[in-house]
DNA sequence: TTGTAAGCGTTATCAG
DNA sequence: CTGATAACGCTTACAA
């Protein structure tokens, strides 16, 4: 059995209370009893019990995190950025992963409503009201890749739109004409954004969108999608609704000899770490993955707090990051190695 | 105000002790009694608060995690099949860094203690000592990467002196001289096995180990390291002690126009889901990363449980995963760009 | 400054 | 089968 605040209380021959009062130095106790509370706490290895605490005082010191799933780079540096927010507030992290699942979701949110203090989520689903009703507000809500703020306090969002049209946008000025998307899941809002985007991008260059390939996300789905594409005539650059889609695609062509950016161009969204590194680097539009996990923890830590935050949604646009595999300047046919070794990556 | 327990007994009518028992589905309610109950408690969108649960029960239905650091693929990994194993046992995660500081180690040990039934630890330290002593064996322990037996019920290690070695061998038998090491960081037991791994091989195979060039496991030592090692004449291969410093090497070799296989071969550790897509594919030891979280997880749980389970270490080698980038074979002088081919990544 | 005692929300024991 | 009621470990009025 662990030693309970009762124990330290009895070995310093004073009452639970004047140990609690020591331990969370309140300013009514002798600093003498709290040196003397303290030492029998340390000898004893006294550590409060979390739960009894959280019933006591109404807070759990934790926050709770809802991802949709936990593969690849994307997740791994929003957690990475959540723990620095988190740790900066002193909170724990709960996490959990809904694999696209709403009743899972739901499940989750409902199992973690208790143990947490505020709660970040980033569901695929369109809106934060599933959400929302899954949590009833009982804790301060911050929803990630969402633009809702009906149903939240803050929203962080990107501008998916903006991203990939600069993307887009930059493909058409590099001379590409037949671009070929591969979208992200059909019920995914920021997918459909980022496919609009794609749109927007041909219509204002009078050019039309090439082939428009069903993707999930995954870098399995970049894989299979590529090869559908290899399998009759190739278009002139590849635009991929991520990052990972995008390594599966330049896996794909690889293994069947084509080169990127030579015989085709290719581009990504995210810029994930690993973005710089593949052989060629990647285009991409950047999204500061990490730094909004870190921001969705601050302010989700502030709103437990009471502290006046702005409420609503925090839009960042992404950047557009050029790098080797978008191919040819537009009007310029110099050789593909010579750009590799000029575009800094 | 959360609506609890007694709020769902007033609106059913009944005593707080039946709705527990219905919620629990104890066998001493009425079937109709627990159809009423259950349809008020779910009317109210009522929650069991967790700590009161956890207060009670005298169980958290949550399993720690520390580990060292959550940059990159490979702590991805390893939280994607923690969480895989702790939701199969429907058990919470509630995650920790301890950035590798000892300090921090045994800070976010502590808190921990009381708000988990179990823990599973990756520390780069030496053993388990400091750990079990952070942690008085309050819940079960698991460790993670330590050949520990005696400071925790399990542990789950890798052979890193197999690995190395076969990867190491490898690269003598495909016919390289000058074989440099990038290694970890002198503090890690891991890190160190791996080391004295590529030695064997050598000693094994009566040829003198290349430069041994100190790195941390993070990609940019490993940039750092094939920087320092492009400085002066470049040795015939680089065997990184992670995959993610093969990749800063990768990186670092490219920018100056070295090719690799063909200029210099590379080798890594780890076997990261993103080490195949490299271009070369990486030549790696294969790591089970997920798996061994998911049954780092699930034996938690069992430990948790009291099923009776082998204790001590378990321990997986390596399987030494050839792709491109280890380079010619040896005897033959066939062209790179044949062999990446052939080679399936 | 310190101690006593009343919660916090559940579950479990023990009568009815 | 159901209802009081006593824990569980901690904090915090309220008293002394």
């Amino acid at each position: 059995m662990a030693v309970t605040i009762r124990d330290v209380a009895r070995a310093a021959q004073v009452s639970v209370a004047t140990v609690s009062r020591a331990l969370n130095d309140s300013q009514t106790v002798t600093d003498e009893t709290r040196k003397h509370v303290l030492r029998i706490a340390h000898a004893l290895d006294f550590v409060p019990h979390g739960g009894a605490r959280s019933l006591s005082l109404r807070r759990t010191d934790t926050i709770g995190v809802l991802l949709p799933d936990l593969h690849g780079e994307y997740f791994s540096e929003l957690i990475r950025g959540l723990d620095l927010g988190a740790r900066s507030g002193r909170q724990h992290l709960l996490l959990s992963a809904s694999h696209g699942e709403v009743s899972e979701a739901v499940a989750a949110l409902r199992a973690m409503r208790s143990r947490v203090d505020g709660l970040v989520v980033m569901t695929p689903f369109a809106d934060g009201e599933l959400v929302a009703a899954a949590v009833k507000r009982a804790v301060p809500l911050v929803l990630l890749n969402s633009r809702d703020t009906a149903h939240c306090d803050v929203s962080f969002a990107i501008d998916n739109h903006a991203g990939a049209f600069n993307v887009a946008k930059h493909l058409i000025a590099r001379g590409h004409r037949r671009i070929a998307f591969v979208s992200g899941p059909a019920d995914n809002v920021e997918a459909r954004d980022r496919l609009r985007g794609f749109k927007a991008a041909h219509r204002e260059a009078g050019q039309a969108p090439g082939r428009i390939l069903r993707g999930n996300f995954r870098e399995e789905s970049g894989f299979a999608a590529a090869c559908q594409l290899l399998a009759s005539e190739l278009p002139d650059a590849i635009f991929a609704a991520n990052d990972a889609m995008a390594i599966g695609c330049l896996h794909a062509l690889k293994s069947e000899g084509v080169q990127v950016p030579r015989d085709i161009a290719l581009a990504g969204f995210d810029d994930i770490p690993i973005a710089r590194l593949l052989d060629p680097p990647l285009t991409t539009a950047g999204v500061p993955i990490a730094e909004i996990g870190r921001q969705a923890a601050d302010c989700c830590i502030d709103l437990i707090r009471g502290k006046k935050i702005e409420t609503g949604c925090r839009l960042s646009v992404p950047e557009l990051v050029i790098r080797a595999s978008s191919g040819r300047q537009s009007g310029t046919g110099a050789a593909p190695s010579a750009q590799s070794r000029r575009i800094r990556p």
